[in-house]
RNA sequence: GCCGAUGUAGCACAGGGGUAGUGCAGCUGAUUCGUAAUCAGCAGGUCAGCGGUUCAAAUCCGCUCAUCGGCUCCA
C-alpha cells in the first residue's frame, strides 16, 4: 500500500498509508493527541478531525489549547444551539450564527420572540444533545443541490445565502438530523461541546441592515472547559459590579432625568469636580504643547454650516433654532469658529503651525436606542482642537498628537490600540494631498514603534485619520483618541497663508482630540478604577472623622486648614461610633479617612487611614498637605 | 428608528382588580464610642405620564416618555 509524508510543525516527517485523516494523524502520534484533537490545519487552512491528507502536506494538530481551538468550539456551540431551537421550535427558521470574540450568536427567525424560560429550555436541551454524543459530519453538495435541499426544508435564508456565495458547492454540517450550511470546521461530536451559557436575546436585523426583517438572535458564550466559563461569568459579574451608571449613583456623580431629556448629563458637586480636575489638566497640558485655546459660540447661524458642508452631511445629527427670523445650529462640533479664527487675519508661513484647543460642549442628536450612560451622550464636551499647518509641517505635527497620546494614556495607565483608516471610495481632494497625508499619518505611526492595523478605505470623505482604542483594567476596548487629516474645510473657507515666495497657498488641518468627550472618558474612568479614582483625580480626596463629640473643635480647625491648603476635604462630625463613619467613607471611595480622637488632639496631629485599610503615621495637618500635593505631581 | 424587557419612597427590591409593603438612607431622641453598620421612635409614595375598560385600576388594554439588552463580528 503507498504512503504520504505529512510534515509536523516541529519539521519532523511522518508517514501514513493514503487516505488518512488529520485524526489518523494524531493518533499515529499519540493517544492522548488523538482525544485531544478537535481539527486539524492543512497547509494553514483549518479544517476537520476527518480531513484527508495529501502528500507533502504541512499539518498542524489543533486542540483545546490552541488558539483556534475557541473558535471553532463556539462556532460548534452555535449550532448545536440552532439544533435545540429547530427541536424546540420546528418553524423557526435558522439564518446565521458565527462565533464572535465573546462567545457566539445566532440568529432566527421566529414569529414571536423567545422568553428568558425559552432560553433556560433551549440550553437545557442543547445539554441534552451534546449528552447524546451525536457525530458532527461533512458533506458537500453542488449549490444547486444544496439549494433544493434547504428549500425544501423551508430554510430559505440559507438558500439565499448559497445563492448569493456564487460558489460551485457548498459544505454542509450534519448532527443527529439537523443540517447547516458552514464552512467549518467543526468538533468532530456533540459531547466535545462541555462548556456553554446562554446569555440573552435581542433582535438583530437580517443582514444587520434596517430595512431586512428583524430577527430573533441569541447570545451565548463557549469555553473549553468548565473553569474557563466560570471565569469569564466571573468577569461579566465584574464587569456589572463598575458600571458606571451604578457607580454613578453611588457616589453621586451625576444623573439623568427624564423631565430633562434623554442623553443629557446632570453633574452633581462630586462629578462636576471631576470633570473640573479633568479640564485643568487638560489645558495645563496643552498649553505645555503649544496650544492656544479658544472659545466658539454654542450657536452658529445656519447659513455658516451650510458653507462648510454639515448642513448637507450632518443635518439629522444636529438640533436647530430660530430666532428674529434667522436660523441657528447649535454645534455638534467646534471647527467652524477655529476657521473663523484663522481667517481674522491675513497669515504667513511664519505663523503656522497655529494650534486651536477647545473644550467645545457639542449637540448631537444621537438615536434613541443608542444612548448608554455617559459613554453615548447628546450633549458633551470635546478636548478638541484643530491644527493648522503647512504640508511640510504635517509629520511633525502628526507626530506630536501621538505622543501627546501616549503620554495622557499612561498618566491613567491605559494600554491603548492604534489603526490607521485610508482613502474609501467615495471620497474629495486630489490623489496627492490624500497621499501626503496618508503618509504623514503612517510615518508617525512608525515612528511610535508600537504595533497598529491599517483599515483599507476606512477613512473619512475629508480625509484619512488614526483611531485610537484604549484598552481598560478588564480588557474592554474604547474609542477615545482620534487623528484627521481634513481637505475640505480649508477648502470650502478658503484658508491660506502667504508662503516664502509671496504666493497663496492652502494650510493644511488636522482635527484632533485626546480624551475624546469628557463624559465618555469619565465613564471609562470610572469602570476602569472601578471608581476608586487615584487620589489626583478624586473629588473628595481627605475626610476627617471623629472619634467623639468632644473632638470636633480641633477637627474643624483642621477641616479648615486643610481646605486653605487645597485638599478636597470634608468632615464627618455625627454623633456615630469611628467603624460607622469609616465604613461609609469606604464605601465613597474617598482615598483618606483623617481619624481624630484624643491622641491626636493631644499632638496636634490627625492619623491618615488609606481606603484599603493601612494607616500612616500619625502627622501634622500641613505635612498631609503637603503629602497630597506631592501625589498629585506625580499623578498619584 | 427597529425588536424585546423593565418603570412601585432618595436607593435596592417585594406585591398585585377592592383605598400600598420590606431593608437601607432621612428626621427625632437616647448613646460619646478608636478603624466596614449602636438602639428606639417618627415620617416618607397620584405605584413614570396620559387615555380606555370596570361599580372599582398601581394591577387589565392602548399611546407617550424614560431605562436596560441588542440591531458592524456575515455559511
Amino acid at each position: 500500500m503507498p504512503n504520504i509524508n505529512i510534515s509536523l510543525p516541529d519539521g519532523s516527517i511522518r508517514e501514513l498509508p493514503v487516505g488518512a485523516t488529520v485524526s489518523d494523524l494524531a493518533a499515529s502520534i499519540g493517544a492522548g493527541l488523538a482525544k485531544a484533537a478537535i481539527a486539524g490545519k492543512i497547509n494553514g487552512a483549518l479544517v476537520d478531525l476527518s480531513a484527508q491528507l495529501s502528500n507533502g502536506a504541512n499539518v498542524e494538530i489543533i486542540t483545546e489549547k490552541s488558539l483556534e481551538a475557541l473558535e471553532i468550539i463556539r462556532h460548534s456551540a452555535s449550532h448545536l444551539m440552532a439544533q435545540a431551537v429547530k427541536e424546540l421550535f420546528p418553524k423557526a427558521k435558522v439564518t446565521i450564527g458565527p462565533a464572535i470574540e465573546s462567545g457566539f450568536y445566532y440568529d432566527f427567525d421566529v414569529d414571536t420572540s423567545f422568553t428568558p424560560e425559552d432560553l433556560e429550555r433551549i440550553e437545557a436541551k442543547m445539554a441534552e444533545l451534546a449528552a447524546a454524543d451525536l457525530k458532527i459530519e461533512r458533506s458537500e453538495l453542488s449549490s444547486s443541490d444544496a439549494i433544493k435541499m434547504f428549500t425544501d426544508l423551508g430554510e430559505s435564508y440559507k438558500a439565499e445565502l448559497i445563492n448569493d456565495l456564487g460558489a460551485e458547492t457548498v459544505s454542509i454540517y450534519t448532527q443527529g438530523g439537523f443540517a447547516d450550511l458552514c464552512r467549518g470546521p467543526h468538533l468532530p461530536s456533540t459531547s466535545r461541546i462541555k462548556a456553554f451559557k446562554l446569555l440573552s436575546i435581542a433582535g438583530a436585523y437580517w443582514r444587520g441592515d434596517e430595512k431586512n426583517r428583524m430577527l430573533q438572535r441569541i447570545y451565548g458564550t463557549a469555553f473549553a472547559d468548565k473553569k474557563e466559563l466560570d471565569a469569564y461569568l466571573h468577569r461579566l459579574e465584574e464587569a456589572k459590579r463598575r458600571d458606571h451608571r451604578k457607580l454613578g449613583k453611588e457616589l453621586d456623580l451625576f444623573s439623568f432625568s427624564d423631565e430633562v431629556g434623554a442623553g443629557l448629563v446632570i453633574w452633581h458637586p462630586k462629578g462636576a469636580m471631576l470633570r473640573t480636575i479633568l479640564e485643568d489638566f487638560e489645558r495645563r497640558e496643552h498649553f505645555k504643547r503649544g496650544y492656544d485655546i479658544v472659545v466658539g459660540p454654542q450657536i452658529l447661524k445656519t447659513e455658516l454650516w451650510q458653507r462648510s458642508g454639515h448642513y448637507e452631511n450632518y443635518r439629522e445629527n444636529m438640533y436647530f433654532t430660530e430666532v428674529d427670523e434667522q436660523g441657528y445650529g447649535i454645534k455638534p462640533m467646534n471647527c467652524l469658529a477655529h476657521m473663523m479664527i484663522y481667517k481674522s487675519q491675513l497669515r504667513s508661513y511664519r505663523d503656522l503651525p497655529l494650534r486651536y484647543f477647545e473644550l467645545g460642549t457639542v449637540h448631537r442628536h444621537e438615536r434613541a436606542g443608542v444612548l448608554h450612560g455617559l459613554l453615548r451622550v447628546r450633549g458633551f464636551t470635546q478636548d478638541d482642537a484643530h491644527i493648522l499647518c503647512t504640508p511640510d509641517q504635517l509629520d511633525a505635527e502628526i507626530k506630536g498628537v501621538l505622543k501627546f497620546v501616549n503620554d495622557v494614556m499612561a498618566i491613567f495607565g491605559f494600554d491603548y490600540e492604534m489603526e490607521l483608516s485610508t482613502r474609501p471610495e467615495k471620497s474629495i481632494g486630489d490623489d496627492s494631498a490624500w497621499e501626503l497625508a496618508t503618509n504623514a499619518l503612517l510615518s508617525a505611526l512608525k515612528d511610535t514603534g508600537r504595533p497598529y492595523e491599517i483599515n483599507e478605505g476606512d477613512g473619512a470623505f475629508y480625509g484619512p485619520k488614526i483611531d485610537i482604542k484604549l484598552k481598560d483594567a478588564l480588557d474592554r476596548r474604547w474609542q477615545c483618541a482620534t487623528i484627521q487629516c481634513d481637505f475640505t474645510l480649508p477648502e470650502r473657507f478658503d484658508l491660506h497663508y502667504i508662503a516664502p515666495d509671496g504666493e497663496k497657498k492652502r494650510p493644511v488641518m488636522v482635527h484632533r482630540v485626546i480624551l475624546g468627550a469628557i463624559e465618555r472618558f469619565i465613564g471609562v474612568l470610572i469602570e476602569h478604577y472601578a471608581g476608586s479614582f487615584p487620589l489626583w483625580l478624586s473629588p473628595v480626596q481627605a475626610i476627617v472623622l471623629t472619634v467623639t463629640d468632644n473632638h470636633i473643635p480641633y477637627a474643624q480647625d483642621v477641616l479648615a486648614h486643610l481646605r486653605g491648603a487645597g485638599i478636597r476635604i470634608q468632615g464627618d462630625f455625627r454623633n456615630e461610633k469611628l467603624s460607622f463613619k469609616i465604613r461609609e467613607a469606604q464605601l465613597q471611595k474617598i482615598p483618606y479617612m483623617l481619624v481624630i480622637g484624643d491622641k491626636e488632639m493631644e499632638h496636634g496631629t490627625v492619623t491618615p487611614r488609606y481606603r484599603d485599610g493601612k494607616n500612616l503615621d500619625p502627622m501634622k495637618p500641613l505635612e498631609f498637605a503637603e503629602f497630597v500635593e506631592n501625589e498629585r505631581k506625580q499623578f498619584k
